[in-house]
DNA sequence: GTAACTGCAAACGCTTTGCACTCCC
DNA sequence: GGGAGTGCAAAGCGTTTGCAGTTAC
């Protein structure tokens, strides 16, 4: 997506687009490892430096809203933000937390079956497989 | 799971037996709509009314620890409490954010096949479904 | 008897909110 | 020019922590 497709999106729906939006939108969808408010904070803060939290949230709801990225809510305390809205599997090491995603035709395949096999219309869906990934099994010696 | 061997494995593992571990962990190991720790506290005082918060988070991280529940943080901000760890798939409400478990033969052999094809060994999953429950359509007319 | 557990209240961390100032359109 | 958006700081809320008193064993 790229500066063009996002100012329409933006103005379609009566948002004005404004430099933090951009650049917060920017990051956060060209980035697969689902980051924390916090983390796109630290980041944008280097490029802004008078960008604000607040900021950042108030963007990723409109993201949100405008159906850009999904929240996922971990029992680590904070919030996730996946810019990825198809369906894919999220990956996350069960010892330092690392994500990425695992997207295969065959997921998508099989998630039908199932969603026929229960006989609902679904909204959407998250699939978390827990595991363990190759520096921290490394580290476990 | 029965009292027995509940007192049995708080034992094994060096923990004592209280009235409120054993009243907690028959709430929750009874229920499966997974429920935060403010309901179960709020249900627990009708029965216990000095049982404290404190004790509550306590003693689920204690049955989490010893494998018996799994902790299942959503965006609504508070974390909920889920029983089964058995693969199944929590059928989300998307409206009201009621949950229930589904489960399914059918659902553990296409997973398998999803494992194999990843081809890493899985420490666990999470798979929620969102939809929209019979109540909420009803009121959405 | 004593080590572990409870209840209470204070502390904590992430997120939200309110408001004066600023900037898009 | 006007209203939406930003930055800041305070408030909110679920969860964790510390500690004195209590209980299991």
């Amino acid at each position: 997506m790229d500066d063009q497709e996002l100012f329409a999106l933006f103005r379609k729906n009566g948002y004005k687009v404004t430099t933090q939006r951009l650049a917060i939108c920017k990051f956060i969808l060209s980035r697969n490892d689902h980051p924390t408010a916090e983390v796109i904070y630290q980041e944008l803060r280097k490029e802004y430096p008078t960008i604000s939290l607040g900021t950042i949230y108030k963007t990723l709801h409109l993201l949100k809203e405008l159906g850009l990225i999904q929240e996922l809510g971990f029992n680590e305390g904070s919030i996730r933000y996946d810019p990825d809205m198809e369906l894919h599997i999220n990956m996350v090491c069960s010892i330092c937390g690392k994500i990425y995603d695992y997207k295969a035709e065959n997921v998508k395949k099989l998630w039908n079956v199932i969603i026929s096999d229960i006989g609902i219309k679904p909204d959407g869906q998250r699939i978390d497989l827990y595991y363990k990934c190759d520096d921290c099994k490394k580290n476990e010696l």
